[in-house]
DNA sequence: GAAAACGCTTGATCTAGATCAATAGTCACT
DNA sequence: AGTGACTATTGATCTAGATCAAGCGTTTTC
């Protein structure tokens, strides 16, 4: 009985504690016992797979979720069958924060791969955030961080070309990656090239071509969903809006 | 010395309680002595003029402002003196929200019109919501309503064409002074058409045919910054991508 | 109160990227 | 191993909206 109660509470504890995603997720900032406080209102649920959802557009909102390990699409279904990617979100991502506001979703959620989330009862993590001021604050600067991004994201798509575009989102991924202790610039992606269009606002076959385009000039390769960025100070050039990056500008 | 106390107290503690936008402002949902609290905290400063800056890119961030009259743009500026236009913010609307995560401002405010407004210290703003739970859960709600908002706009971007995206600003609009008491169908815009086309990604001269172009199709009248929106029905059948929304289709 | 600067409109032209179309590679079943 | 269903690539064509250009009210400046 103790045994087992004792394996149970490790279990719980180590969890957030633990969590190689500490300084990047709600954690951030947190003394060791306000992080145990976390730790016993996070569900670990099993693994979730290519294809399942988190929540559908119009469920009820009751709790945020986090990536631990994999990573899930949003988007915004629409009536006519396609849909509008609002963003891929890798390890230490909240998903659902647009939801807080009518409580239901104003998104769908899909895991692109095999995946292990965590899911926050929001009533609970609202309730703790008020004992734990530290706590409060990180969230408003996670949902700041939110609104921050979509407007860089706005940014993208209202001023930048399909190359900016694309090569920006490398980037960004390439960026995400490293700060989780991956490689910068030698990745899987989980996402089909549609997604990736719909995220950008551009076609299928755009991106496709893009992808033909930068492995010529050189600047990754790309087999599938493999892609391997081999010059990403060029590649930030690109996202810049450089006129000439690298075919007649040189480096030294 | 105790009347002029009175009226200085008066003059604070009016200000929220009596402010018309307190249902779409922070004190919605707040008991009386609440918004009391709030009240001490507000600052009011002298009204600001077109062209004033609430701050720009990059300052330090230490307040969030509401809009109490008139209207404000929120711009990301780039090198080349070229801006995105992220939002026009209106009567009751929260600006600088972004700015928390990094305690830095995202973007530039700029005051479209002579504007009243309200600046709310964050650090105070903070303090109290640890007190006070349900100012907590406004701000949740309202940080969250930004991220949907921006959601919104991203899909605008990334899927609708010209004349829907103009469609939706319009509506969009319509709305938000309908529900600050102020006419549906007629009213002034304080953003020039180049500021529009920016938010919307689009170039000046394509809003302006657009203009034109609803004007021909009777959806409205437009004379410079007068709108005076004459189908809204046939305006919302634009924005969702109708076919043929009124030269065939006729609404019986 | 003239001049300059700006904001808006309208027309003509151009082009980035969408759309259409065909093929081939890959995966999921059985 | 074969069938069907996706997913990606590549080429040909088309078009929505950008860009270029010109003119004209309106506002600002000195």
């Amino acid at each position: 009985m103790s045994g087992r109660k004792v394996i149970s509470f490790e279990n719980i504890k180590v969890a957030c504690k633990n969590c190689s995603l500490t300084t990047l997720c709600l954690p951030m900032g947190l003394e060791q016992d306000d992080v145990e406080k976390l730790d016993a209102i996070v569900k670990r649920n099993r693994p979730l797979h290519r294809g399942d959802h988190l929540f559908r557009e119009g469920d009820k909102f009751h709790s945020l979720f986090v990536v631990k390990t994999g990573s899930v699409k949003t988007y915004a279904p629409s009536e006519d069958g396609g849909e509008q990617v609002l963003g891929f979100h890798l390890p230490g991502e909240l998903i659902g924060l647009d939801a807080i506001e009518k409580e239901q979703h104003h998104c769908s959620a899909k895991v692109l791969e095999t995946s292990a989330i965590c899911e926050i009862p929001f009533v609970s993590l609202e309730q703790l955030s008020c004992e734990v001021p530290s706590l409060q604050h990180q969230m408003y600067r996670l949902l700041s961080r939110e609104i921050g991004h979509d407007e860089d994201m706005l940014t993208l798509l209202g001023k930048r070309n399909a190359e900016e575009r694309l090569a920006a989102f490398l980037l960004s991924l390439s960026e995400r990656f490293k700060r989780r202790g991956f490689s910068a610039s030698d990745f899987y992606l989980s996402m089909s090239r549609h997604e990736i269009g719909s995220y950008l606002g551009l076609a299928v076959e755009t991106v496709s071509r893009l992808f033909t385009r930068f492995q010529d000039e050189g600047l990754l390769k790309v087999e599938r969903k493999h892609i391997q960025l081999l010059d990403i100070e060029r590649l930030s050039c690109v996202v810049q809006g450089d006129e000439r990056n690298g075919s007649k500008r040189q480096y030294t």
